[in-house]
DNA sequence: AGCACGCCGACT
DNA sequence: GTCGGCGTGCTC
């Protein structure tokens, strides 16, 4: 009697489980786990095994064709995380398999295509194509479909082939993956002896010299180092060091290539940093829980520290807690600080133990790293979002730092997922303590500790990190104070005759801030400028009766011959255009007057973003303004260049956008100003509030972070907006407490459950046709199941309408779980999000 | 994802 | 009349 098994079909697409039954010279040997190869439709494919099933759900089954790995892929724990993460993001199982496969074992098989004999032997007549691919696996033999890629390009081969498999001219045959990616090694060189007469170094006094040069650094060194190293310290070839070698005055070798360049440094024991008493007191708690998880589930810790207040220490300390107990742990960073500093000081705590996970690793060694943790030899992973899904045993810790970072999410490919929710998911199945931080936490985790069971942990102080880093007179010692935020009322601005986008407050800073010799950040919004409608005299924004989203200018096209300049303010008086809700669909005619204040000062407003730089520069015309956006830091390692290039105080002003926010420390900074503080706070999204007060805060934290102090100039049309006013005043709690009244009234997460479905068409009336054909289809839907609860917004077109030519347009439903709505009828060709962090 | 089966326009 | 376009549907 053949064992039978459940196995998920490692293609991301594919939703379901599929049994199998094993081979004779496989028999019980499957465990769940494994990787396997298996027939899968008219090919062979990967798949994981899941369970053992006594009885298969269809009455043939087809054997597993081979197993690629003795050592499961996956842990017991690993599965079930999978089976969780596809429940909760109504995602197919294999693509959540599929995030912890590691790169040159998801791939897909390759496939060889070969001629039969009939195929050698034929000689009437086919379609062109058939006639083509006959003709190529004649010339050459046997082809895998990468090589007939490579000889046939953008041709339509593969219909070809099929049918010349029909006809039996041809033969496909599935070949298994490559066994592994190669380990990278690197060449070494070591001390072996001393020439006898320096002589036969070289014939020539410059080569006697490099020659000699190179032992000498090799002779200082206890091991074998990196040619590499050893090349650029010494002036040295290669050739050289082959001459030598053959001399036997050196030896050569090659290591593993390990991406920790701090494995062997020395372990800085006992020189962890004292801990400030806020500091302690969190602690205390934390290590409690560490203690105490062998047997008592720990719930989530949320540490809410301010900028600077010491974080990464209370982390450090708790890895080599968990560490100490002979178990692992995961730390999940936003990929843009995962910055050597951070790495650092990880990689310097504990040598040889940590693995970086990074978008920037090669296959190579993104699967080294993979490999590595699964044989346990790496015991704390430190990444991005996909880190989470290193092979670790016996987790006992995760961490998630700046746990509001939007990058968290993934929105790009299956499964839309949220790290921080599957950390916590994963926390719980492993019985590991999970520890999330932030200055400004989600406003969903934040409610966990109030109206859950997650444990709140405050840090309100900030630990002085730059002594001596700034020049100047020092002031004394002591916490350091979060900088002081002036807000600038813009309506004010342009009835004082300033029309300048910098008021005049902002311009005063400035030019005290150069004379001082400090330096200043410019910080702008652009995302979502332009858009929406507000009064220049009242600062009122226009907004959806149902949704209470700021409503999206939209002008009626007129496409004759205004090309280029269709948004162009001249064009167009407001009355040309119309407003519409992103979320409802709703949509009127612009006002010609503010219904607020009868100000006809009512329309877009669009700051020419890239000119902030030249304003500064007419402002400050011996200022050295440095510019940090997409286009000046598209370059790979721009943006570390830019940075150190302002850090050395090479300007004296850098401008930039979103980037500014996230954990840059900048010393030397003592002013920070938002040019229009507004512009996220007024995108059509439920969290543009709370995105705006977390970036405001961010930023603000980026001034004063030096005994020298610092300042933020904070100008805005809506100087009474709560989280304008928050941000200002570093008052989460306030923050917390309006932006919660706001969700609950509205009904939106974390008071309600968020599902959003999106489709996109190239064609716009197309894409329209078919939200609007599924909107009536839930209608139904929510009718005859009574779900009086549950409510659907739009269709509606999103607001960005259009990304990668095309159309994009929306539903959204509210409730207490709209996905049990769809989970088992998941319109096909349409994008599911559950809770997704913003619906843009 | 592939690859089938299945119905409508331009060609030997 | 067929070849072949890509619209749904299945793969244990």
């Amino acid at each position: 009697m053949p064992d039978y098994l459940r196995v998920a079909v490692n293609l991301p697409q594919v939703s379901g489980v599929f049994d199998y039954h094993s081979p004779p010279e496989l028999s019980g040997r499957l465990r769940p786990g494994h990787l396997v190869l298996a027939p899968f439709g008219g090919r062979q494919v990967q798949g994981v095994v899941l369970e053992q099933v006594t009885q298969p759900e269809v009455a043939e089954t087809k054997a597993i064709d081979l197993l690629l790995d003795e050592d499961p892929v996956l842990t017991a724990l690993q599965l079930q995380l999978a089976q969780h993460l596809a429940e909760s993001c109504l995602a197919p199982l294999a693509a959540c398999i599929g995030l912890m496969l590691p790169p040159g074992l998801g791939g897909n098989p390759e496939v060889e295509f070969s001629l039969s004999e009939a195929g050698r032997a034929f000689s009437g007549s086919l379609p062109a194509a058939q006639q083509t691919l006959l003709a190529l696996l004649r010339r050459r033999g046997a082809l895998r479909d990468g090589q007939i890629n490579h000889a046939l390009p953008r041709r339509n081969w593969r219909a070809a082939a099929a049918a010349l498999a029909a006809k039996g001219l041809l033969t496909r045959r599935g070949l298994p993956p490559k066994p592994g990616v190669k380990v990278k090694t690197l060449p070494t060189a070591e001390f072996a002896a001393t020439p006898e007469d320096k002589k036969t170094l070289g014939r020539d006094e410059a080569t006697r010299r490099r020659r000699a040069r190179a032992l000498e650094v090799l002779q200082s060194e206890p091991g074998p180092m990196d040619s590499e190293w050893l090349l650029a310290e010494s002036g040295a070839t290669t050739a050289d060091l082959t001459y030598m070698n053959k001399r036997g005055w050196l030896r050569l070798g090659s290591r593993e290539s390990l991406r920790d360049p701090l494995a062997d440094a020395v372990p800085e024991a006992g020189l962890e940093p004292k801990l400030t008493p806020k500091q302690a007191a969190a602690w205390d708690v934390i290590h409690k829980a560490i203690a105490a998880s062998a047997s008592k589930q720990a719930t989530p810790f949320l540490l809410h520290g301010v900028t600077g207040s010491g974080k990464t220490e209370i982390y450090l300390q708790a890895v080599s807690r968990v560490l100490a107990q002979g178990r692992s742990a995961i730390v999940l960073v936003p990929e843009i600080s995962l910055t050597p500093q951070t790495a650092g000081r990880f990689l310097a705590r504990f040598p040889g133990q940590v693995g970086l996970v990074h978008s920037q690793l090669s296959e190579g060694e993104r699967y080294d790293t993979w490999r590595l943790a699964r044989e346990g030899k790496l015991r704390v992973i430190v990444g991005a979002r996909s880190a989470l899904f290193a092979p670790l045993a016996d987790i006992g810790l995760i961490v998630v730092d700046e746990e509001h970072d939007e990058s968290y999410y993934e929105a790009g490919q299956l499964p839309h997922y949220h790290a921080r929710q599957a950390a916590v998911a994963y926390a719980r199945l492993a019985g590991a303590v999970c520890l999330l931080g932030s200055a400004t936490p989600d406003l969903d985790s934040y409610t966990r500790t109030q109206r859950s069971s997650w444990q709140l942990l405050e840090l309100p102080e900030r630990v002085r990190a730059h002594r001596g880093a700034a020049r100047g007179p020092q002031p004394e010692e002591g916490a350091l104070a979060l900088p002081a935020v002036e807000i600038v009322d813009m309506r004010g601005e342009l009835r004082g005759g300033n029309r300048s986008i910098f008021s005049r407050r902002l311009q005063a800073a400035l030019e005290e801030t150069l004379a001082a010799g400090q330096q200043a950040i410019l910080f702008l919004n652009r995302r979502g400028s332009a858009t929406y409608v507000f009064c220049r005299d009242c600062g009122h924004v226009l907004r959806c009766p149902n949704c209470d989203v700021p409503l999206t200018q939209h002008f009626e096209s007129t496409p004759s011959k205004r090309t280029g300049k269709e948004k162009h303010e001249a064009l167009y008086q407001p009355s040309e255009s119309r407003l519409i809700c992103h979320h409802c669909n709703y949509s009127r005619q612009s006002p010609q007057a503010c219904p607020n204040c009868a100000s006809s000062q009512i329309r877009y407003y669009g700051t020419g973003t890239e000119s902030v730089e030249a304003e500064v520069s007419k402002l400050l015309p011996g200022g050295r303004v440095l510019r940090w956006d997409r286009s000046t830091a598209a370059r790979k390692g721009a943006h570390e260049q830019i940075l150190q290039t302002f850090s050395q105080g090479s300007a004296d002003v850098l401008v930039g956008t979103q980037m500014l926010a996230k954990g840059l420390d900048l010393p030397r900074v003592t002013l920070v100003g938002m040019v229009l503080a507004d512009v996220g706070l007024n995108l059509p999204d439920y969290r543009a509030a709370e995105r705006s007060f977390q970036l405001l805060t961010q930023v603000a934290g980026r001034a004063g972070r030096s005994p020298l102090g610092g300042r933020v100039v904070l100008q805005t049309f809506q100087p009474e907006h709560y989280a304008i006013q928050a941000a200002a005043r570093h008052d989460y709690a306030a923050f917390y407490v309006q932006e919660s009244e706001r969700r609950r009234e509205l009904r939106y997460p974390p008071f309600s459950q968020l599902l959003r479905l999106e489709y996109r068409h190239a064609e716009a009336q197309k894409a329209e046709d078919e939200a609007m054909a599924l909107g009536a289809v839930i209608e139904g839907w929510l009718e005859k199941e009574q779900r009086s609860s549950t409510q659907m917004s739009g269709p509606a077109p999103c607001f960005f309408a259009r990304r990668n030519r095309e159309y994009r347009w929306h539903i959204l439903l509210r409730g207490p779980d709209p996905a049990s709505l769809l989970r088992e009828r998941l319109p096909a060709g349409w994008r599911v999000e559950v809770n997704p962090p913003n619906v843009l």
